[in-house]
DNA sequence: TTCAATACGGATAAATTTATCCCTGTACTT
DNA sequence: AAGTACAGGGATAAATTTATCCGTATTGAA
């Protein structure tokens, strides 16, 4: 896969957390699974800006870490169908929060990142 | 700084609040900043996995983002304080939840982060 | 006068994460 | 016979993020 060359950090929950969901779609992917939509297509059209590739990388990672599983039923064409573990539905209200804490703030956020275009004035 | 050349999505909660918050230490540095600490010096202590380097880059973003704000007390040797900007306390108790997730379920967690660093069995 | 404490940031290398492109396979439809 | 839907992953380039190293500045203490 990758050899990894820098230590994980553990010491905290902080730390912990971090690792198993700041992936760029990791907390989308977990929320549109709380909300029904577990197969990997449909996925895939809720979360347009993300390439199909990207989606099975993180997907897979969220298996590893067993936020996920998957029911791959034996069939022409394939079928699979993504599911939160019990450790997954627990951090889905967190993750619920982190979304509802974002739109309430979207016009705060939005300008502050608006800014980071903006090249550094003369 | 760095020109950014991929498009920064911002389409819904989940891709703002990732913008400002998933950075390597930044919900670490908002917990010790809720908690009082304050001071650089002092962050660096708490956070010793971390350069001091990245922390300053790190708190730079977040001053940027106005999630803190600093204190710049002239006089030498240089004294500065950091605090929570309104927006930043907002973010507080969802930092708390992470943090007790990672700890509330720090077995797991532990357990599956050690397996990446197991080389792909022959 | 040399060192410690305090805070900050440039420059560059290294590591990690994402993006892109492309290929595999089966059953059904046209 | 050729095209579509479905799911998956190899290989590699590009982008982004972190890590490392080092230099600036001032005051007071040893």
């Amino acid at each position: 896969m990758y050899e990894r060359k820098l230590p994980i950090q553990e010491e905290c929950g902080l730390d912990l957390i971090r690792e198993v969901v700041f992936g760029k779609w990791k907390i989308h992917l977990l929320y549109y699974i709380s909300q029904g939509i577990s197969r990997p297509g449909q996925l895939q059209k809720n979360i347009p800006e993300a390439s199909r590739r990207v989606l099975n990388i993180q997907l897979n990672q969220l298996e590893d870490d067993e936020l996920v599983a998957k029911m791959v039923y034996d069939q022409q064409p394939p079928k699979v169908e993504y599911y939160l573990t019990d450790l997954g539905k627990s951090i889905v209200p967190i993750v619920n929060e982190l979304g509802q804490w974002g739109d309430n703030n979207s016009e705060h956020l939005r300008r502050v990142i608006k800014k980071r275009l903006v090249l550094p004035e003369a």
